[in-house]
Order: structure tokens, then sequence, then C-alpha cells
RNA sequence: GCGCCUGUAGCUCAGUUGGAUAGAGCAACGGACUUCUAAUCCGUAGGUCACAGGUUCGAAUCCUGUCAGGCGUACCA
């Protein structure tokens, strides 16, 4: 995308190239908004990097860089050598107003970009076990596979969302038994519940649900004959619970894919065989082995066991294989943190089946610690005692509880608690952010009273430069910046820069709503501001769009 | 034992591949509504970046070690 930043970078990268000649190394330009307004509105620390290279002291290169520089759009003001020999970037005002120009011009598509140049890809986030309601934990990952897959196709990647439900194997016969005794003993019989199975209080919903549909008509069935009907009467049930849950919390996959499906269709031998071929997989001990130490994980791994069952990992491998064989390029697959003992047998895997290093990459997001009150709420799944996502939503509300998840780097661990997450309700962050917008909706609302309204296309250069305080320049760069901090989403697939992005968009906008009136005497710069106040609108509304956090209109 | 993640203000957290004087929100204290939304704004205070070494022009960031917390180390899922 043609940011200022971006022409400012290439503008430097056209200086610089001169001066390698024959060295041939490739120079990342970075360029930062330094925190002093002495320090120009770029800094560039290019030439204290090249002096390895070139064997020439940084300020003879910097200036070097400023000589060859070719401003043919005339962004410069002037440009300093400061300090060891940083270089400071002075631009000029004009150079500016091509930002509110194109957000203007394209609201909604502004930030959108090509980084991604249309390569398919997949994100596969929750893909929790079928065994049970989604707890906070599942939110926290819902939330960020949700808003990356938001951020990847903003930034041009062709995107599918994808949900793997662990359909198979020997934890759905838990579940089914688990609902088969709740069963019975919802029918007053007095049988034993066994042992490490689900204990939560939902099997016995799931029980008296079951009993008002069917009746007692399995009282007397010999258990082996009903318990594949109650095993996927339980999966088929909490499946649902769990896709209303993810329904209220505003994320919605393309695709739910079975792991019976790899099954139906022999997929997990297939995937074995050809690994076989390619010389990855051997037998020993009575078990079938993958070598997945050829690429580095620290043991190899049991794919089929001695039992003749195949393992999870097994069937994880026929699926990433799936997904290759579906066409994507690359699969982004978000996991809870307590499964990063899995990365480097995956990546093996994904490696051994012909494929690149990074077509996986794994997001991994670090437990949340639920809190009421400061107090620890225990969690734990088979002994059923947990307070469920859609506990949260009715609790704390879908905005709140996605901008408070959102808010963290994905990497680390994350206290909720229910009680700051309600109680601070005014002045959470994101009720800031939203005031911001229902105020700038309210602006709009005001002028049309007043006819002041106007199509904001037709404003002029002449009009524009009439912005030229300090504080309007500061929210033009920040509206400027907007596309390269989504690339930096993208690249490192952490959302969470965005809602610090917003929080500093909107504060410095409420501080100059503050000090500033949009609607004034002067018509002209009533214009102009206007046309500020809407580039800062939809900017908002496009990066809380990104979030799935709703931008209401009044508050 | 080994591996991964984390340790930054009283609390919750940012700090994008090493950059100039370490940031924000809560909480605390003091101010600002006759105006387009005060769910806002302005100011004050708050730090041995867990600790100790090292690398260099320059380290919260990279390397080594120590300490503390979390997670993982299955022919479980």
């Amino acid at each position: 995308m043609n940011t200022v930043r971006n022409c400012l970078k290439s503008l430097i990268g056209e200086a610089i190239r001169p001066l390698l000649k024959d060295s041939g190394a490739e120079i990342n330009i970075e360029l930062d908004i330094p925190k002093v307004a002495a320090h120009g509105d770029y800094a560039s620390n290019v030439a204290m990097g090249l002096t390895r290279v070139l064997k020439r002291n940084p300020r003879e290169i910097a200036q070097g860089i400023i000589s060859n520089l070719r401003d043919s759009d005339s962004l410069l003001e002037k440009v300093e050598i400061a300090g060891p020999g940083f270089l400071n970037f002075f631009l000029k005002p004009e150079a500016w107003y091509g930002v509110i120009r194109d957000i203007i011009a394209n609201p909604e598509g502004y930030g959108k970009q090509d980084l991604g140049k249309g390569a398919r890809i997949q994100v596969e986030f929750v893909s929790a076990n079928p065994t049970g309601p989604l707890h906070i934990g599942h939110g926290r990952g819902a939330a960020i596979g949700d808003v990356l897959a938001n951020i990847l196709t903003e930034c041009g990647y062709d995107v599918q969302r994808e949900y793997y439900i662990n359909d198979a194997g020997n934890q759905m016969d838990t579940l089914g038994r688990s609902l088969y005794f709740r069963y019975r003993q919802e029918l007053g019989e007095d049988v034993e519940f066994p042992e490490n199975h689900y204990r939560g209080e939902y099997m016995r919903e799931l029980a008296r649900e079951l009993i008002g549909r069917e009746g007692k008509r399995f009282r007397n069935s010999e258990p082996a004959e009903v318990l594949p009907f109650f095993t996927d009467y339980a999966g088929r049930s909490i499946l649902d619970g769990i896709k209303d849950d993810l329904d209220i919390f505003g994320v919605h996959f393309d695709r739910w894919f079975s792991e019976r499906e790899l099954h139906g269709v022999d997929s997990v031998r297939k995937t074995l065989e050809h690994l076989r071929e390619r010389g990855f997989i051997y037998d020993s001990e009575g078990a079938v082995w993958f070598r997945s130490t050829s690429f580095g994980d620290e043991k190899d791994r049991v794919v089929i066991r001695a039992n003749g069952a195949s393992t999870y990992f097994a069937a994880d491998l026929a699926y990433h294989l799936n997904k290759f064989e579906r066409g994507f390029q690359a699969t982004v697959d978000v996991w809870g943190a307590d499964h990063h003992g899995y990365i480097e047998r995956m990546r093996a895997g994904v490696q051994a089946l012909g494929r690149g290093k990074d077509d996986l990459r794994v997001v991994l997001v670090q437990l949340v610690n639920l809190l009421r009150g400061g107090v620890p709420v225990a969690m734990s799944t088979r002994g059923g005692e947990f307070v469920t996502l859609r506990e949260v939503l009715d609790e704390v509300g879908r905005d709140a509880t996605r901008f408070i998840f959102l808010t963290r780097r994905t990497d680390s661990p994350l206290d909720f608690d229910l009680e700051v997450a309600k109680a601070q309700s005014n002045d959470n962050p994101v009720f800031y952010v939203q005031y911001a917008h229902a105020r700038l909706c309210s602006i709009f609302e005001v002028a049309r009273e007043r006819g002041l309204e106007f199509d904001l296309a037709t404003a002029g250069a002449e009009t524009l430069a009439l912005l030229r305080s300090p504080q309007e320049f500061e929210l033009i760069k920040l509206l400027g910046e907007y596309p390269d901090m989504l690339a930096d989403c993208a690249r490192s697939l952490e959302p969470h820069y965005i809602p610090y992005y917003l929080h500093q968009l909107v504060s410095q906008f409420h501080s100059y709503y503050h000090d500033n009136r949009i609607l004034g005497d002067d018509p002209a710069l009533t214009r102009a501001r206007l046309c500020l106040a809407a580039a800062v609108r939809n900017v908002t509304r496009n990066a809380l769009r990104l979030l799935g956090v709703s931008a209401p209109q009044k508050m």
C-alpha cells in the first residue's frame, strides 16, 4: 500500500543502492516515529546499520544517503543527521493530506492491502473437543483466531476459517458412557458413575433432555447396543451448543471439519503409507513410528499403537495433509499453550509430507486465569466445575470480552477478572473507544441538523491545508500509520496492536475535540475539520469491525 | 531432570526485527462542563525493566548463568 511510510522507505532504498554497489547486501529499512518532535516525522537508523558493511562511520554514510535522495514527489521539508548517525526526516505538510483524501475516497477500503497477494490460507481455531461447553480459554482462542482471519483477509489473503472436530476416538466413547450413566441415574436407578468420566452438570441436563425426547426406552437395552447412539447424541448436542455459543460471540466458521470424515475415507492409513514410502515410518516394539527426529523433534512418535489403534497424532498428520490437498498454501493453527509440546512433531510432520517449514504456523494462545474479585475460579472439564464462555458473555458482554482478550499478546498469560471486566464498565477501554465513535457520529448528526453537511470528496487542497495545528498533524499521521499497523499484525500474527492503536487514536481525538470546535464559525475550517473527523471515524470503525466489536452511533 | 512461555509503575499490560529521555489504562491526588456527548479532558505522583555477568557506538530487547511462576515432557485426547 502506498502509505507515506512506504513512499519514504522506497526513497531511502533508492538512495542506498548506489552506496552498496558490489557488496550485494540486502538492507532492511526501518522507520521509527520519534517520540520527540525535534527528531522529525520519521527517523531511521539505516546508516548505523550499514557501518559494518561499508566500513565507514555512520554520519558519513548518512550524508551519502542524503545526497542521493531523489525526492521526486517532493515529500521532504528537510533531512537531518543527528546523534551517532540517525537520519531525521521532516516532511512537508502537504505530504500528509493524501491520507485524508485516501480515507474519504474509500472509507471501508482504507487499510485493505495486498500483502498476501491472494494466497489461500486457512486459519484453524477453537477446535475444542465436543465433550463439553466452551470455557473461557476457548473464548480467547476464538477471538484471536477470528480476528486473525479478519486481519489476514484485510491484508490480501484468501482466508478460510475452519473448526476441526475431534469426534473420533475413545474420549467420545467416554462421553457416550457418561451420558448413558446419567440417563439411568436420572431415571432413578442407583448406578455408580464411573471414574474419569464427564461429570459436569451439563451431562445431567443432556440426560434429562434425552428422557424428555426418547423416554425410558433405552433403560433395559444392552449397553453395547445403545452406546453408539448415546455417543452420537451427546456429541451432536454438545457441538450444537458450541455452535450457538460461538454465534453469540460473533465467531463464524466457513467449515466444520469432522475427524470422522478422515477415517471414513481411510485417510490416516493412506497418509501413513505415503510417509512410509518416503522413509519416515518404521515398525518397532509392536508399534508403528513416525521418524520426527529427522526434522529436529526430540524423539520419534508413535502413530499406531501396539493394540492396533492409531494415535491422535496420526489423525493430525492426515488432517494436515488433507488441508494441503485442498489447496491451502499455508495453515495457521491456533492452539492452547498446553499443546506447545506438540508443535515440533507437527512441524516435522508437515515437512515429511513435503511441505515447507512455514506452511504451518502455530499461534500459541496462553491460558486464561479466570478470577472473580481477585479469587481464582477453579476450572476442570471432567470435574465439571467451570464457568462457561456463555456465562461470561451473559455477565460481561460480547464487546468487552472480545476487547479484553484481544488487548494482550497471544503468548502472554491473561488474568480475566469477571468483577473487573464488569465493574470497570465505565472506564473500560472498549467503551472509551466506542464512546469516541458515538461522539463522532453525534458531530455529524449535529452538522446535518445545522445544514453544515457537504460532500467530503469535494474538499480540495486549499480546504485540507487549513488543518495545520500540531494536534491535527498528529492525528493525520496516526491515521496514515493504520495500514502499516495492520501489516504488522498480519506478519506477526498478533492482533493486539489494533486495540492499542485504537486507544491511541481515540485518545488523541478526545483531546483534540476538547481543545477545538469541529463545527465552528468559520465555514471553511469547519469543512476541513469535518474531513478529519470523518477520517478518524472511518478508521475507528474499520478497526472495530476487524475486532468484531460494535461501533455504536449513540451511547 | 529436560523443553517451551512468562517476569517492566501498587494492579492489569504495551514496548513491532537492538536505537535517542521506559509507555498506557486502572487505582491515588489536584483541577476543567453556558458550547459539537464530562462514558471526556488537563495536571501531579509512581521504575534497580526479576537478579548477575557478557556482546557494542547503544540492551527492557541478543548470549550465558541464577531465582520465581505457568505449561509441557504418553503406545492420552
